[in-house]
DNA sequence: TCAAAAGTGTTGCGTCTACACCCATGC
DNA sequence: GCATGGGTGTAGACGCAACACTTTTGA
């Protein structure tokens, strides 16, 4: 991905601007056309691919880096954000470590270090964000969750780890709120949770339960246009989804 | 807590042999006579208590740092152990920063740097442990979670964080297998459980629900010895009770 | 007019809650 | 024998799954 000379650019900035040994990976979860998506990263000169990552400050709280790298890669300010787990085996970064072992001298390769992982994932918006590549990248797209492309390194455990995370904190976090644009329909919703859940649901008992939690502001007019009978159009109540999720939302799925 | 040649001795070993940056904090939980219990450190020449920790490896797995961690402080191996966040302001260790700012160059002083914290919790049967000091340690004690010392640094946030990971992983972990000695009594555990939730159970609804779980063997004999009527002994069926916590088990509490 | 999508109702079963009741033991 | 701790039973409330039924719309 890095020619030579780029390598010993990169390392010398990175050595002076970042901490050693720690980088962040996240896991950027959009929903679109009934779809959950994940933004990946394919690097420039190979056909390999990674989530969208970065390392932290010498002076930066790693909130701050998570929030950092993810407007560079979505244009996105003020996501949500989770970490979820750190990835910290010494073999994990082996890959890039032998990458560019003969390039440069360990003592000046950045990436002859150990790194260990901070995995965050991120909730967005799908239609507000812009994919950006960075600097060693050719491309930076969504993909579907069904076919993401085989990931390097243990970039495919942190996406698998990640979903997982979200699973478990469905009836916890506000998942819905920041997956969804501002008005969706019941049905809209509901795929969002099957997608999830990997599991069907039952409409009608769908809506009611939803409902039933009193989260959720329908607005009058439903949405025109589509074939057959215009759903309603609903909208998250923010206060009311915030307070319903400190006790969890009852019941399982 | 350090004198300046026990710094020097300190910074020289710990610059070849640890990660910069990168420390462990270990939230050790314990269970005895109806009280959960943290397991706190008292440092030399200090009023101060901390949380039991220390630094990864250059070579070494975070799962085995912790591990390591936990044997030198319990004298237990194998210990139940589950990393819960990792608390990254560059600001926490500022007191320590501080604490020894002129008793040594910043390069030279490992504590110069910034640490951020990888936070671990562990499940440990009383009976079996040995508070062990470290050796900048005066004490290494259980404490009643209801009493814990003010702690220095953010370890009393650590401390909160902990406990709450535990509250949700309450159906998801084998939480009470972890605690409890081999053998226990229905009462014992239902303590447990209201430890952990901050709030009382019905007694009779506790048993009937723990029971229908199918994860408890109940053993012939009763407990001996109490006033009153002895009650049953039961002890956990370790597969059936992994079995249950894959699906989580069902309903809240 | 018909198929498909969406909204609303109803019924029955299972589960949990809140009790009442029974048993054992030491003072 | 009685207070206390512990084990078991049960009636009512509640929640949820599995349905049937109605409404709307484009083809």
């Amino acid at each position: 991905m890095f020619n030579k000379q780029e390598l010993i650019d990169f390392c010398n900035t990175a050595r002076e601007s970042y901490l050693a040994h720690i980088s962040i990976d996240c896991v950027v979860f959009g929903f679109h056309e009934g779809q959950l998506k994940v933004l990946v990263l394919k690097m420039k000169n190979e056909q390999s691919w990674y989530l969208p990552g970065g390392f932290v400050l010498k002076n930066e709280p790693i909130e701050e880096a998570a929030n950092r790298i993810l407007k560079d890669r979505t244009g996105l300010d003020e996501i949500f954000l989770q970490q979820f787990h750190v990835f910290g085996d010494p073999e994990r970064s082996r890959p890039h470590r032998e990458m560019y072992a003969n390039m440069l001298p360990p003592s000046e390769n950045w990436f002859a270090n150990r790194f260990m992982t901070i995995g965050y994932y991120a909730l967005v918006d799908f239609i507000h964000v812009t994919p950006t590549p960075d600097s060693h990248s050719e491309a930076c797209t969504w993909c579907d969750l069904a076919d993401t492309p085989q990931l390097e390194l243990d970039h495919g455990i942190i996406l698998k780890s990640a979903l997982d995370t979200l699973r478990l904190q469905l009836n916890y976090q506000p998942i819905g709120y920041n997956l969804m644009p501002k008005e969706f329909t019941m049905p809209e919703l509901q795929k969002l949770y099957e997608t999830i859940l990997d599991k069907k649901l039952d409409r009608r008992n769908f809506q009611r339960r939803m409902l039933g939690f009193g989260i959720l502001t329908r607005s009058e007019k439903p949405r025109k246009g589509g074939a057959h009978k215009a759903p309603y159009l609903y909208s998250f109540d923010l206060a009311n989804y915030q307070n319903a999720l400190k006790e969890g939302l009852k019941g399982g799925w």
